[in-house]
DNA sequence: GCTACTAACTAACATTTGTTAGTAATGCAA
DNA sequence: TTGCATTACTAACAAATGTTAGTTAGTAGC
């Protein structure tokens, strides 16, 4: 072996350094973009032994897809099931989302543009998780309508907006930039809500 | 000439014809997922004969994102130049955006999500006509909060929430779908104007 | 010290890629 | 009728693609 990883033995493997490196450079260059002979000389070494690894180039991308999903949905799945006040509870999800995009930039860049790519199967699988994470946003505008809280809105319409300002976090976010993830949750959810509370217009 | 596209002679060209194909297909399977050979089978020639009518792949993209750019900013222009209030010039700009995106779908789509792919050269001039179109934003909201209409928020921040919310209409719309790009545009509007208007909280 | 495993290598594969060269058939203008 | 521009074709190119086969050096457990 002549490139060693052995920083911490067990928790960042082979694997996952290769997976790692693959996403920042689909992040610059697409999954299409992305050859596995790039991602090889990236980590020093020829494309044939990244099978030794990785079964497949598209699981680089699957796993990152469905990862994020999974974290996304549990933390929402939290969200839901703790806490009882509607805004209380879309402020926490908007939190919790971009938590998650934040923590892995490049993870999150695949995970928002490039899921396109997966084979067919996974493609539907995760369109499915996705529609999950949908329902789960409209359960919380609804319950705020009906207590009163929020107004009166196209509920598919809204959450697909919500989403769209929380995802685009991935395209400017920068570690050392200007906002925590913190303060840009807290922003999006003054932004949102401002939006969304009855005693507005 | 086996397939004739002889509807109106010269308004609809062989060119125009390849292109209205590719930016379908595009959205469907990316730009680096379409090739020439199925560009053209789907035009029904030769990937060779496309070259009679474009001069290389790159073209499409480049022709149809700097084509969508201009658009915008010269719609973007106009609103600047002719109205004096923020929330019209505002509610105008978000009209104007969502106009020209649902206009023609698929050159919106790639518009959005495919401009990456352009050679440095063109993504440079690219990225630089982006700038302009945001800052012609900023200058509505720093209008809106000089005259007291608009909240004093982080006005990058906001553009790119805007902004964010105005390109994922290409995401969803659907021409037969439930809303026409006029009702969009107010909808989002309403949205947008919500978490601006002082009067809020 | 033998065995088994891990992780790297070289070589090659069958396709697919964007594109060029050269050649015909067509239709319009002179 | 001649000539030119248009638009299609076939054939081929060099490069790049994801992946497999077969091999080998080093390491850990018995």
């Amino acid at each position: 072996m002549l490139v060693s990883s052995k920083i911490s033995p067990k928790t960042t493997t082979r694997k996952a350094q290769i997976i790692d490196t693959s996403l920042e450079m689909m992040c610059r260059m697409g999954y299409q973009g992305t050859s596995m002979r790039d991602i090889a000389s990236a980590v020093n070494m020829e494309a044939a032994s990244l099978y030794n690894h990785i079964s497949a180039k598209e699981v680089i991308l699957s796993e990152t897809c469905f990862q994020m999903a999974e974290r996304l949905l549990q933390g929402l799945a939290e969200v839901n099931d703790i806490y009882f006040n509607p805004i209380e509870k879309l402020s926490l999800a908007v939190k919790n989302h971009v938590k998650i995009l934040t923590e892995n930039t490049f993870a999150g860049w695949v995970f928002v543009h490039e899921w396109r790519h997966l084979s067919e199967a996974n493609r539907n699988r995760f369109v499915a998780l996705r529609d999950e994470y949908e329902k789960g946003f409209t359960t919380i505008l609804k319950q705020g309508e009906d207590e009163g809280v929020f107004q009166d809105v196209n509920n598919k319409f809204a959450v697909l907006t919500i989403l769209a300002s929380l995802n685009w976090v991935v395209e400017w976010y920068k570690p050392k930039g200007g906002m925590t993830p913190e303060q840009i949750a807290e922003k999006l959810t003054e932004f949102i809500l401002s939006g969304l509370k009855k005693e507005n217009n």
